[in-house]
DNA sequence: TTGGATGCAAAAGTTTTGCACGGTT
DNA sequence: AACCGTGCAAAACTTTTGCATCCAA
């Protein structure tokens, strides 16, 4: 399968390139750790384009529709965060006391996946795995 | 550590054993899954007590607040559930075509965390593993 | 040109809060 | 009696939706 663009990602999956997908996107694919559609908004703003919240969640549920994003909660929070679909398997170092979030590359619960499966008799199709304790400087506090 | 009851584990954090509070801890004690705080609402309308939603919320504040509860939110679902904290290591396996939650006993993750501590200089103190999938049920459809 | 995308305003759903009153210790 | 807990109403906050208009293909 060879590398796609953004555009014509979009393009395949039934999608219009519009300036405000493809802000989003763009923000989307620069950052690596997950951010709330508000942020989204505010970043798009700042970049000097007018742009409407419900056009945000709009577009995010569009593109977590068709696999592009992928949309996610973090505990003790009520908003739904939103990250960029690398395909790749992550999982977040959540700092509790500044709140920053860290993603992590290597996952080691295939094998436990499997062993669930068997004694559960259900299908599992994913996971999610998210890790909370404090970053080196929130430890000396 | 010996047992405590309810009512002695309450006064021992200097919070009340109201009817409502006793309640609320009673449907969260005998469920094994976690539930939203208007289920919760619910539960206790059934029992024939008049109580108030925001009365639900302050009380499972509180208790959050005191560790005698857990908040969660489990992905796809804008709201939090919550489940009485047994101090017991949990995870959840929630079926994607029915949302059943089924609680999992055992954690493989422990030495993960330890490998990440070094990694990273983070001082982990918990994590959160869910998976998702689909039971027997809804396997064949 | 046409159907998808957007802005705006309003609604819906969840959670929080202010204040006066009630109940537990 | 003191103070925590509660009901009620309203507010705050996140997310969704209806409808008219706009724009990318």
């Amino acid at each position: 399968m060879k590398k796609m663009t953004i555009q014509e990602d979009l393009k395949e999956k039934g999608l219009k390139s519009t300036k405000h997908r493809m802000a989003i996107l763009d923000i989307l694919v620069k950052k690596d750790h997950p951010i709330s559609a508000e942020q989204i908004f505010f970043e798009i703003q700042e970049m000097d384009v007018a742009i409407n919240l419900s056009t945000v969640y709009r577009n995010l549920e569009v593109l977590v529709e068709k696999s592009m994003v992928t949309k996610l909660t973090l505990s003790g929070d009520n908003r739904s965060v939103y990250e960029y679909n690398r395909m790749v398997h992550r999982h977040y170092l959540i700092c509790l006391g500044c709140k920053k979030i860290l993603a992590i590359e290597h996952c080691p619960i295939k094998k436990y996946e499997q062993q669930i499966e068997s004694e559960t008799d259900y299908k599992i199709v994913g996971h999610k795995l998210d890790l909370y304790g404090y970053c080196p400087e929130c430890r000396e506090k």
